[in-house]
DNA sequence: CGCTTACTTGAGTCTGGTCAAACGGGGTGG
DNA sequence: CCACCCCGTTTGACCAGACTCAAGTAAGCG
């Protein structure tokens, strides 16, 4: 719930970032990716289960994740939890802070994660400067929209078993773009609890509704850790499509 | 469910525009004021339960909402449905079409409504040479992604009571700050099956949970018709702190 | 070895769902 | 003018999915 991360000074060059070289990014000019290095102030890493933004605060960062796993959130004030949406390489985070005044979730570390710092104060420069860099800002904000369409549908109109078979493949799926699956089978380091407080279900019901996706060999589990062992059939029980990935960019 | 609108010339300028007026959208600069009205190629007037957007579509435009009442939401293929957000004056819509491939959702208004047209070929233009309009628009995404963390909380972890007094309170508040309150005192044009598909409930339990908030003061209903009673009891009910509303943008 | 964290499982309760029916007002065709 | 219908709302009876409470297991760690 606490704990810090170590700033460090930039240990990658934006123009050797390893993920930028997946299919799923796409290709930045020569001139943009020269501003980005500079809007880039540092790296952030920080350790499983750290904090990474807090509700409330008014960061004075923006951050891309650039390995790992984390989850936004919002906390009632009796402490209910519920999690909006999880965090991988490639997004953007904290944009709410540094467009309004605070941030209105808050952002936890699910695994150890390294981060991309910028200056928010640099931010409308980039608006400024680079307006294919600015529509991307917006175009991944919009991305995030559609995530939480998706998630509200899924809260408010599937059954248990619907949405955790949604939210399983949802998250895979994400994963798989961005090349999360160092381990084989790639393993979603989750507590049954997260699963809880993102299907708004309690934690016994969410035990229960996973053993059954386990028992019809849909997923399988091992502490902290899920693995999708049939993608369709997720999505079939799910009634969902799937998210189509397209290109997208990486600020 | 189907019916169209018509499309008009110009009638208001956005110099003259009477929403802008209001002490909620911040103040335009001149140039800024001069573009929108260059961007703007249009108005369109819908009628009270017309599709304004519809998903899977390509639209060539983008709208903001001038006047009236409309939400947007998506559909299962089963037909459940599930009401994403309200659209009231002020509002952008459209972004995700003109942004991404297709819209992923469908917005339809509740009551006439309305809609100044931009033309999504001018976006880009407006990025380059805008940058301020750029922020603008960025911003008003991030809001809307505020709004969607904040239902999302309320469908996960509210009963049934709290999230109607949580969503009442949530629409009427917006309503109030764009001045939506021609009657008075002011109704939100709503059916009780718009309700239950935002909350995620079933119709009938909707019923039964509005019913109490009628007897106890909060509320009053009447047919299509809802109006706040007692904010504050709505607010202390759902345990939220409300929104904060501040100055914004108007593009 | 004892403690903690994460997962399991069972029993009983309750919130919210489903089914069915009815009401009241507004509109329309006869 | 009246009969009829439709839409939105209301209510009751019954059912079931999800919650709470309570225990217990298994793995990891100091």
């Amino acid at each position: 719930m606490t704990t810090a991360g170590t700033h460090a000074g930039k240990r990658i060059a934006c123009t050797q970032c390893p993920l930028r070289k997946r299919a799923v990014f796409r290709p930045f000019e020569q001139d943009e990716l020269a501003f980005i290095s500079r809007f880039k102030s540092g790296e952030l890493s920080v350790d499983q289960g750290a904090t990474v933004l807090v509700e409330g605060s008014h960061s004075a960062h923006l951050y891309t994740a650039l390995s790992g796993w984390g989850f936004r959130y919002k906390l009632m004030t009796d402490g209910r939890r519920q999690i909006l949406n999880y965090v991988m390489p490639g997004d953007l985070i904290g944009l709410q802070g540094s467009l309004m005044d605070e941030m209105s979730h808050s952002v936890e570390a699910l695994s150890p994660m390294l981060l991309c710092v910028f200056e928010r104060d640099h931010l409308f420069e980039l608006y400024r400067n680079h307006p294919g860099l600015a529509y991307d800002i917006t175009w991944l904000a919009s991305r995030e929209e559609q995530m939480l369409d998706e998630n509200l549908l899924s809260l408010g109109r599937r059954t248990a078993m619907e949405r955790a078979a949604y939210l399983i493949a949802f998250i895979a799926g994400r994963a798989e773009t961005v090349g999360l699956n160092d381990s084989n089978p790639p393993e979603i380091p989750i507590t049954q609890q997260h699963i809880a407080d993102t299907l708004g279900l309690s934690l016994v019901h969410t035990n229960k509704t996973l053993r059954k996706l386990v028992q019809r060999h849909l997923i399988s589990w091992r502490e902290r850790g899920c693995a999708v062992r049939d993608m369709q059939g997720l999505l079939d029980l799910a009634r969902w499509e799937g998210m189509k990935e397209t290109v997208r960019p990486l600020v």
